[in-house]
RNA sequence: GCCGAAGUGGUGGAACUGGUAGACACGCCGGACUCAAAAUCCGGUGGAGGUUAUACUUCGUGAGGGUUCGAGUCCCUCCUUCGGUACCA
């Protein structure tokens, strides 16, 4: 027979696959016995499908596949998330439109998902900037802005003044200068709209208990929102200057240091910061202002030193009536909670932080029982303790005093139960061209409207100057704004932003199901049958805001009727990036890019998908090693050579219980997503062929099987050679017998006091008298045994642990 | 800063709910084949000690401590690296 070279049947087999619909999906109706499995849509770069992209896809391939012969109706979809960023600033760069060279980089995306063998249904295939998808994201708009959850107001962007655009964070180097011109960066104050996630913060909490994802992810969620239960606490101002009542609001959830605050602190955006500053500390405070402005609230909450001035103002601690001191400091943001929070340096270390630098006083309100205990001198004590200085709470367990103290300031209505949350409302305007148009349009009085739903879409023009000269792009598009007069009179003018991509990408797993309706956004009945998905391979960088928002989506649907569920993903799992073969990021940079064409050109695209799982853990990060994928080629070679010694007469038990075994261990190695094991092991069974002589062909028509949904194109050459039915991805997935994977001897490792000494080999069952017996046939282990054993301990057909 | 994750041979990694650490693969070493090389095949391979050899002893899962008959796995403290941090996607 002829050596093993995928070149000689790859096409033919893909060709044939695509020809007979092999991957069609299937008419469903709700309940059915269905697996989704979805791929995050990739962005289609021009510089092709990288190898990452390959371990997602096939990550979700193989159970696809698995599922497939299992029987059930499965989905494989695909699409592109071609808005965005990259494309436009390389159209900047080039002059090539982004329209084109998006569309490019999809044809060859098409093409090499294809040669990978993902099973692909293209009819699935949906785009962000496809008209017939985007007419539905600003039909998503519409429906939100009608139900009052988009709406208008001031944020600041991140502005470059020389190159007069707004820069994405992204853009914005680490010392805050622009990546193009190395101008400092400024913040500046732009409307923009917003969508009001934060109305879902609590089902977005508590439906996470809903899913099947990783816990780490759920936690990374949960602090995202950030919901907090504590309440306000009210502070009288006290200014020397003037006798006006006011109050300033600090939220907390640690009640039991109350007592403590020796300061409070406010946001240098603080609404009423004109009533807290005096005359004689105006000029500080404006200073200090001025020199924080362009700072990014990630820069301001990372910084390591404190800084901050003081307003010349104290506020009454409503628990005990001290005064202490007022300062703003940026330390503080204004958009969490009230934007004061009380200083309690005693036990916070930012505030402790804050207390050195400005030599204020530490108060501390509780303490550990231990003897001797001191408080650390050079840090804040954040550990748990019994209350102290809290008059009649002493002596309280401060979670206790921390009820306790709420309890009686809200009585006494020095503070008001109050749940606060992290999560902050979408910004989802971007000024930029290669984006959702935003479909509003303003009337000669400025006020907002939707665009009639009968308009849509509007449409994104083709030609427009999309260079940075200060405004979004679209404002310099007179075809742009004529249709706005022609449509709606004079006077009327459309928005000019795009949307966020986080939109786009927020509802594309639904479009997915019903990609060709131009009726509407998706029949219903199809959606309910399909999602919510199960399986979504997303990297860990989308972890939390991608998720959010199309949860966020997914309950704004639900609420309209659209949709009978309210979470979209049920399973969800993350792969980690491949590195490149010297360990770091791949990049252009380094030279180090490894292009998933080169390799399937030099191996094949059955040994680029089997090396990928082989690899490692799919969620972990993981060095690019070609030696290694030439060992996947090595074992597909050995795997078309064991095919010789196939003979139809063959009986081997030994063969019948290794590859009830491997079957055994293989389904639900797939159902864990544990490809590198199952491979292993897979591995292991065809070495064990090699050995053998002659092989059953049934055993190995089920080896055949079983690694089909990694190796598509061996296993469909050798199955056809067999003299099988075409497809052997529509086969059925093979059967194991329990009792045939059971083996006769089992191996027994003897420890003396916890140390192995040596091992039995005994029945599989053995009883622990049978062991010791053994074990004290073996000299090694009985010349530790010389007086009767103190207590022994079994585990049954795994280890005698020996205590003398 | 805050949230999350990961640290096991020369390398990628395996180890089920605590039960023989290093499966599988790469690399390396030795051998076969060859004029030679590549490819392929066979054998060996955690470190240290020890033996003619086989035994065997001992150390070993980022560091330090703890729980347990027994810890890579559980608990505490620390270190390093990576992901996210709201306009990259």
């Amino acid at each position: 027979m002829k050596k093993f070279n995928p070149k000689d049947f790859e096409d033919k087999w893909r060709k044939k696959w695509a020809d007979d619909e092999v991957y069609k999906t299937p008419k469903i109706k709700k309940g059915d016995d269905k697996f989704y499995s979805l791929y995050s849509y990739p962005y289609p770069s021009g510089a092709g499908l990288h190898v990452g992209h390959v371990e997602g896809m096939v990550a979700n391939d193989i159970p696809a596949r698995y599922n497939r012969m299992k029987g059930k109706k499965v989905m494989m979809p695909m699409g592109w998330d071609s808005f965005g960023l990259p494309a436009e600033n390389y159209a900047i760069k080039t002059g090539v439109h982004p329209k084109e060279n998006t569309d490019e980089a999809i044809k060859a995306f098409v093409e090499q998902i294809n040669n990978i063998g993902i099973s692909v249904d293209w009819d699935t295939e949906v785009g962000a900037h496809y008209e017939n998808y985007y007419k539905w994201t600003q039909w998503i708009f519409i429906q939100l802005f009608n139900a009052g959850l988009a709406y208008k107001k001031k944020a600041p962007v991140n502005w470059c003044p020389k190159d007069q655009t707004v820069l994405a964070n992204e853009q914005v180097e680490s010392d805050g200068t622009c990546e193009r011109c190395g101008t400092k960066v400024e913040q500046k104050d732009l409307s923009q709209w917003f969508f009001k996630i934060t109305d879902f913060a609590d089902r977005l909490v508590d439906d996470l208990d809903k899913v099947d994802w990783p816990d780490s992810t759920k936690a990374q969620q949960r602090d995202w929102i950030g919901r907090s239960i504590g309440a306000e606490i009210l502070w009288k101002l006290n200014n020397p200057e003037s006798k006006e009542d006011f109050t300033i609001n600090t939220f907390t959830t640690r009640f039991d240091t109350i007592p403590g605050p020796t300061f409070l602190v406010v946001a240098p955006e603080y609404k009423c910061l004109d009533k807290i500053v005096t005359a004689e500390n105006k000029d500080a405070v404006s200073k200090y202002i001025d020199s924080i402005k362009n700072k990014t609230d990630l820069d301001r909450q990372s910084a390591k030193e404190k800084t901050g001035v003081f307003t010349g103002s104290y506020a009454v601690n409503p628990f005990n009536n001290e005064e202490v001191p007022i300062y703003v400091a940026d330390y503080v943001l204004a958009n969490y909670g009230t934007g004061a929070v009380m200083g309690m340096p005693g036990h916070d270390q930012r505030d402790f932080d804050f207390a050195k630098k400005f030599d204020l006083p530490v108060k501390y309100t509780l303490q550990p029982k231990d003897e001797g205990f001191e408080f650390p001198k050079d840090k804040a004590f954040e550990g748990e303790g019994y209350q102290i200085n809290s008059d009649e709470f002493d002596g309280l367990w401060w979670e206790e005093a921390k009820e306790k103290i709420m309890e009686k300031l809200i009585a006494d209505k020095k503070a008001i139960k109050k749940v606060n949350y992290k999560l902050r409302d979408w910004l989802l305007s971007r000024q930029r061209y290669w984006g959702c148009p935003i479909p509003v349009i303003y009337d000669p009085e400025g006020n907002a409207h939707a665009v009639p739903e009968e308009d849509l879409p509007v449409l994104l023009p083709y030609n427009v100057d999309f260079s940075p000269t200060g405004e979004s792009p679209l404002a310099k598009s007179e075809e742009f704004q004529k249709s706005a007069e022609e449509k709606y009179g004079k006077g009327w003018s459309r928005e000019v932003d795009t949307m966020d991509t986080f939109v786009d990408s927020s509802w594309y797993f639904f479009r997915h199901v019903d990609a060709k309706n131009d009726e509407k956004i998706f029949d219903s009945e199809k959606v309910n049958a399909w999602l919510p998905t199960d399986l979504y391979m997303i990297g860990a960088e989308h972890i939390v805001l991608h998720l959010m928002y199309s949860r966020f989506f997914t309950k704004f649907f639900f609420d309209q009727g659209l949709i009978d569920f309210d979470e979209p993903f049920y399973k969800m799992r993350h792969m980690g990036l491949i590195l490149g073969p010297d360990g770091r990021k791949m990049s252009k940079r380094w030279g180090n890019v490894i292009n998933p064409n080169d390799e399937i050109e030099k191996y094949g695209a059955d040994t680029l998908r089997m090396y990928e799982m082989f690899m490692g853990p799919l969620e972990d990060a993981k060095p690019w090693n070609d030696k290694a994928e030439k060992g996947v080629l090595r074992f597909l070679s050995k795997v078309w050579d064991n095919f010789e010694k196939v003979k139809e007469s063959v009986r081997s038990e030994d063969q019948e219980r290794e590859i009830n075994k491997l079957i055994k261990y293989v389904g639900p190695a797939i159902d864990s997503l544990s490809f590198n094991t199952a491979v292993a092991k897979m591995m292991e069974f065809n070495n064990f062929l090699s050995k053998e002589k002659e092989i059953n062909k049934s055993v190995f028509e089920r080896f055949m099987l079983v690694l089909a949904p990694f190796a598509l194109y061996i296993t469909e050459e050798l199955w056809a050679q067999m003299g099988n039915e075409f497809s052997i991805h529509n086969a059925k997935w093979p059967e194991f017998d329990e009792a045939l994977t059971k083996e006769s001897s089992v191996t027994i490792a003897i420890q003396i006091n916890g140390k192995v000494r040596g091992t039995v080999d005994v029945d599989a069952g053995s009883n622990e008298d049978a062991v010791y017996n053994a074990a004290m046939g073996v000299e090694n282990i009985a010349k530790y045994i010389e007086t009767e054993p103190k207590k022994k301990i079994y585990i049954q057909d795994r280890i005698l642990n020996v205590i003398v």
